[in-house]
DNA sequence: AGAATCATGTAAGGGGTTACATGATTCG
DNA sequence: CGAATCATGTAACCCCTTACATGATTCT
């Protein structure tokens, strides 16, 4: 029941239905057109996420017949649903490697839900890495090898990277303008 | 015939073997006391990879019997496979992405087959990664939304972070003693 | 006697990509 | 008329991970 295998992929997603109920076709189009630049997730495995998010519970599905065109299932969020997404918002992403993707699908969604929640994010992100960067320098203080010690540095010198980027986050960035710009139209 | 799909994680079962001929578990053995500690391949992802290899004609195997142990598998590269290790030592990682395995196995590889090799490694990786700066740099210029200005911010974060990683390589970074460390023991 | 090592894998399951299937509508 | 869009998927394939199977030897 609970999510043993928690598929990154699935937040998107369910981001996008957390502003309202929409069929698969545009959960596609506002998935491109949000955060497309960033995550960029392929027809046929949005498909697949809903079917898997509705095994989980997380959505349910309503059949839509149309006259002209093929029907359409409309999907929805359920209350579990709500709350695993509001979860995923407010939690910093733990592991570095996961931060390219996923930390900026979450800063997007957090600022359409509410501006102190984009902040309250990348304070706590930027608090998760400077920790991460305080391990890895205990980390190489006691490393052995000079494979280790330079791939330390490596890390090292990404963490730096996203520490610094972060820091710039906490001045404005969004303007007004964009900040709450759910133009897709729905069918 | 050719590598359609280059599956990285080849290579460095293609780098222990250039070295010479070994059975299974010492590859296995070989790559957890080299780049262990930067890239963690599983037995049985091993030896999926030398069936892979072997079809692919980069490795053959010679069947080894034991009177006490189980018969083992020597494998050994083919000229195909020699060759297409030393071109992938000789080429920088072009995804960033593919930076953290990718690039320190190539750097540990390289060292091993050559000072030399390693310096012009780093140096073009450095050249690459100058030039994707630069090309997110216009790239941000011209974009229109904030989505994108921030991704393209987090990803110009990185290559800075990469860049003064690699900097810091073109100075001595390996104790001779460590140079050539083959020091695992072939049964 | 029990655990670890040597040495090979297989099986099952999860995740992703590409390509294709279907069938109507609208646009040029 | 042909192409793109709307709207749903399925099928096949590749990759990786986890767990297990086997069977002998050597270490504690």
């Amino acid at each position: 029941m609970a999510k043993q295998s928690p598929n990154l992929a699935e937040f998107p997603v369910l981001g996008i239905l957390s502003r309202g109920p929409l069929h698969g076709y545009d959960i596609c189009r506002n998935l491109q057109e949000g955060i497309g630049s960033i995550w960029r997730l392929k027809k046929s495995q949005v498909y697949a996420l809903l079917v898997r998010l509705e095994r989980e519970g997380l959505v349910v599905h309503e059949r839509v017949e149309q006259e002209t065109l093929p029907a359409k299932k409309v999907f929805m969020l359920t209350v579990r649903g709500e709350d695993v997404f509001k979860k995923w918002l407010e939690e910093p992403v733990v592991h570095i490697r996961d931060i390219r993707l996923e930390f900026p699908a979450k800063l997007w969604f957090s600022r359409q839900s509410d501006p102190a929640c984009e902040r309250r994010l990348v304070e706590r992100q930027l608090a998760v890495c400077r920790e991460n960067l305080r391990g890895l320098e205990n980390t190489k203080r006691s490393s052995r090898s000079q494979v280790e010690s330079m791939a330390i540095d490596f890390r090292l010198a990404i963490t730096k990277g996203v520490i610094s980027w972060l820091e710039g986050l906490l001045e404005p960035y969004w303007s007004p303008s964009e900040a709450l710009c759910n133009s897709t139209k729905t069918t």
